[in-house]
RNA sequence: GCGGACGUGGCGAAACCGGUAGACGCAGCGGACUUAAAAUCCGCUUCUCGCAAGGGAGUGCGGGUUCGAGUCCCGCCGUCCGCACCA
């Protein structure tokens, strides 16, 4: 008789079991077995987390187990990214000190992911908070200080002057604070900034490398960077410049073979002589407060209008003394890039012939496209921005495009006025941020001695404990004396640094702490680090395609120069992985609030709101989140289901790399999936378990044999599908097995035999998905050891080998028939038994045979007529 | 605007290198078991004409290459993502 299986008892004693016996320990790097480093993006500790959550970890572990079952030395370890502002929102909404809500989530999101049944090796768990973390991290950063890796800027920020608190662009909503609502400010405030365009050049270079990272991520990360070659022109103004303003001014270009269709210059609103100009000109200062004023806010809705107002000088052109151009300042040039001044040339650029025709400047195409003809073409308000050749440019007169460039960047250098420059989009990272909940940045500001390291044996600085969130501001700022201390060097009073990192630098160096968490010393073991780096498998979202994972590059290379870390290229993950999310339709009531799943029922497509019987709005598809509602509890749903569903219905359906809908049927039909599995174990386990041993008579013909087959040759497309991240497949392939042993029926010797052997290799093939079901079946097989450290098998080569093959025959390539013959039939007797073959001949009759394509072992084509 | 990805049954999706389109799952329909239901098991299920045998159409749309195209090429349409006045 069977009996459900249960996974309410199961599944803890499994993982207590695996917890007990160690078996998820990683090993020293330097044992016999070649490692394998898998890891998911540690999360941040938020509080609870639902079944959307559960995917990444899940594909994490697959992997992971798997690759133990193939005989690595696995790490796979788990941690929190537990410092950041939701903490101190908390603190501040509901008077909550941020450590104890942080702490307080970490236990229950550890208690709701040890659920799931992952093979964590949870004894190197780390989080970032933790003042043995942020100690080592505080010592780095003063070595990045030493080798000028750190440094100190005056930047740029937006400035909540009611929180008194810096603001991320993210958290600029329209302009306004996204807390406060106050109108966000600019300010320039001393900074401390990650050098990480000394970088640049290598950390574009080597995306080249990272060919087991997606396409998409490589190449948001090149578009990030933003390496454009080009020149550096000076441009002689005429006449006196403005006081305290250099003669020229210096403008890039990637296009100085289009010098001679210049027709204007145009600097920043916030250029410096733009600022110079407008001290004694109202019009200019007004534009450059009108510009100042759209900022970054509505930028965007602006964009299609080119403003901007004559400064009133001239320039000299660098190939010309005798032509002058006149200088603008336009809202579209950004002080932020380049020199912040551009020229125009506004047949080869759209906004620069919009604003040419916008102001009435006069401008001459240079650059002439293929098979243009030189005395009809013009340009009125298309620009041409390909390559083509260079007219109406003198010396240029001919080039193409890029001999053009070259030639025009010789003659500047050789004028003087000119050279070829690199410009980057990618900026220093600045980490200064006035926060509580963040690592503190160990400096000391003293009157005499100016900025001073705190000595390392002084660290770690902790956060103080004692901190009141009451008012707006940085409470360490305004703590009573946790700031006031001597200085190291000269003993005289001082101040602490109030500014703590930005979070993502905690993230930036986790997956190398986790090579050797307990270290006291150093941050990790150099040598230890450096035998388990780079990370093998990274499993993560694509929202920290840039950066995150820029970051973490950017923190390697720099770990390595300092002398923390051997790692040659400096890459910390070998191979990435961006799932996609886990999504679930909205709901919504007739009166227009949120309703969670379990608060409607679904009849025939219509929504009803259980409470009031009324029919809700059924929403779009949309990544799980508590705000709209749509999210399935984890704990509420492993408690019904098990955890094995989850992980098996997350992996089903959907592409790993694509999104998957989570729908109760689907989930229903995971679970029903579990019972099936269980209770063809129960059922004939016991007897395979008997038979296993010695080879069973016929158990190599009939029905035996092509269930053997089955087995094997599903064996071998799993194993396919791990390796290369096709989940989904590997499910499909998992149900047809079941499948056919389900359909094998009988009792005589060789099926019982085949039966058991495939139940076994079916057992193994689902424990990485399915851990704790496995366990509980494999224990059904009789084997006394755990099947998550049993070796996985090897397909039979002569059970996977098909020797028959069904060819279908095509006449003028529609179907016609099909044919089974034997494997590697000869062209000349497959080309005969094709002819003969009944439905084939009713379909060419009254037509002649021209000629017969035969793709050995796939099809063959007669084209008659 | 620029860059990228994608478009296949009622739905999620398979289809290795150009070689039987729709594996597998969900939903649906029919049947078995049951006093009945649930659960479970078995069968059917791209559309269309046909009682059937069998035929026709079919991978967003329009062309092309090929004995043969979901797959390759050209041009459209649509959806999603990233960047966004980057000189």
């Amino acid at each position: 008789m069977s009996s459900r299986y249960n996974h309410a008892e199961s599944e803890p004693k499994w993982q207590r079991a695996w917890r007990e016996s160690g078996a998820f320990k990683a090993q020293a790097p330097d044992s016999e077995r070649p490692k394998a480093y898998v890891l998911e993006m540690f999360p941040y500790p938020s509080g609870r987390i639902h079944v959307g959550h559960s995917r990444n970890y899940t594909m994490g572990d697959v992997v992971s187990r798997f690759k133990r079952a193939r005989g690595f030395n696995v790490l796979h370890p788990m941690g929190w990214d537990a410092f950041g502002l939701p903490a101190e929102n908390a603190a501040i909404d509901r008077g909550v000190h941020p450590g104890a809500w942080t702490y307080d989530n970490i236990k229950q999101m550890k208690s709701q992911i040890e659920k799931l049944g992952c093979d964590y090796d949870w004894d190197r768990e780390l989080a970032t908070c933790d003042p043995a973390y942020y100690k080592h991290q505080q010592a780095m950063f003063l070595r990045f200080w030493k080798a000028g890796l750190a440094y100190r800027k005056k930047q740029k920020v937006n400035w909540d002057p009611v929180d008194n608190t810096v603001l991320a662009n993210e958290q600029v909503v329209d302009g306004r604070g996204w807390r406060s609502g106050a109108i966000v400010e600019t300010r320039e405030l001393d900074q401390w900034m990650f050098k990480v365009t000394a970088y640049a050049e290598d950390l574009l270079a080597a995306l080249k490398s990272l060919d087991r990272w997606p396409e998409k991520v490589r190449l948001m990360q090149t578009n990030w960077i933003g390496k454009s070659r080009g020149a550096t022109i000076r441009w002689e103004i005429v006449g006196e410049a403005p006081e305290g303003s250099p003669q020229s001014i210096e403008v890039f270009t990637t296009r100085p073979d289009t010098l001679f269709g210049a027709s204007f210059l145009a600097l920043a609103a916030d250029h410096p002589l733009t600022k110079t100009i407008a001290a004694r000109r109202p019009e200019v200062a007004a534009f450059a407060a009108s510009c100042a004023a759209l900022g970054t806010s509505e930028a965007d809705i602006e964009k299609a209008e080119k403003k901007g107002v004559d400064l009133g000088l001239r320039v000299r052109h660098p190939f010309d003394p005798e032509w002058e151009l006149p200088v603008w300042a336009a809202n579209f040039v950004l002080s932020s890039y380049g020199t912040g001044a551009i020229f125009g040339s506004p047949a080869g650029d759209q906004r620069d012939l919009d604003f040419a025709n916008a102001y009435g400047l006069a401008f001459t195409p240079v650059v002439l496209p293929p098979g243009a003809d030189p005395t009809s073409h013009s340009i009125t308000t298309e620009a041409y921005t390909e390559d083509g050749t260079l007219y109406h440019s003198r010396f240029l007169d001919g080039l193409s495009t890029q001999a053009g460039i070259a030639r025009a960047i010789e003659e500047l250098e050789k004028l003087g006025s000119g050279e070829a420059t690199t410009t980057w989009r990618l900026r220093d990272w600045g980490v200064s941020r006035q926060r509580y909940w963040g690592c503190p940045i160990p400096v000391i500001h003293c009157p005499s001695c100016g900025i001073v390291g705190v000595p390392e044996d002084q660290l770690p600085v902790r956060l103080p404990e004692d901190v009141a969130f009451d008012k707006p501001g940085n409470p360490l700022a305004r703590h009573p004396h946790w700031k006031h201390v001597s200085c190291p060097e000269c003993a005289a009073d001082a101040v602490r640094e109030t500014d703590t990192l930005d979070t993502f630098v905690d993230s930036s160096w986790y997956f190398a702490r986790f090579t050797d968490p307990k270290n006291q010393d150093a941050p990790f073991d150099k040598a230890v680090a450096s035998a388990w780096l780079p990370v093998d498998q990274y499993v993560g979202g694509v929202e920290h395609a840039v950066l995150h994972l820029l970051y973490s590059r950017f923190f390697t290379r720099a770990m390595r120069d300092v002398g923390l870390l051997d790692l040659a290229d400096g890459e910390p993950f070998a191979a990435l992985f961006t799932q996609g999310m886990v999504v679930h339709e909205t709901y919504r009531s007739a009166a227009g609030k949120w309703l969670a799943p379990e608060e409607v029922d679904l009849k025939d497509g219509q929504a009803i709101e259980l409470e009031t019987g009324l029919p809700a709005q059924t929403g779009p598809l949309e990544k799980m989140s508590k705000s709209k509602k749509n999210v399935v509890d984890l704990d509420r749903f492993v408690k019904d289901f098990g955890a094995d569903v989850v992980r098996w219905f997350v992996l089903s359906d959907s592409p790993p790399e694509r999104d998957v809908e989570w729908s109760a049927a689907g989930a229903e039909g995971a679970w029903r999936f579990v019972q099936r599995v269980w209770s063809l174990t129960e059922a004939h386990g016991p007897a395979a378990g008997r038979v296993g041993q010695s080879p069973a008579p016929g158990a190599d013909k009939g029905e035996a044999l092509a269930l053997r087959q089955a087995a094997h040759r599903a064996l071998k497309a799993v194993t396919e599908d791990i390796e290369g991240f096709r989940f989904n497949r590997a499910v499909a392939r998992s149900y047809e097995l079941v499948n056919a042993i389900a359909r094998a029926k009988g009792d005589d010797p060789g099926i019982v035999a085949a039966r058991g052997e495939a139940l076994t290799i079916l057992t193994q093939i689902i424990s990485p998905f399915l851990p704790h079901l496995a366990e509980e079946c494999w224990e059904k097989l009789g084997f006394d050891r755990f099947v998550a450290t049993t070796p996985w098998p090897t397909p039979d080569p002569d059970l996977v080998r098909e020797d028959s093959v069904t060819l279908p025959i095509q006449v003028n390539g529609k179907r016609r028939g099909e044919i089974t013959v034997a494997k590697g039939l000869s062209e000349e007797e497959v080309k005969a038994l094709a002819l003969a073959h009944g439905p084939v001949v009713i379909a060419l009759k009254e037509q002649t045979v021209r000629k017969v394509i035969v793709v050995p072992d796939r099809i063959v084509n007669i084209v008659a007529g």
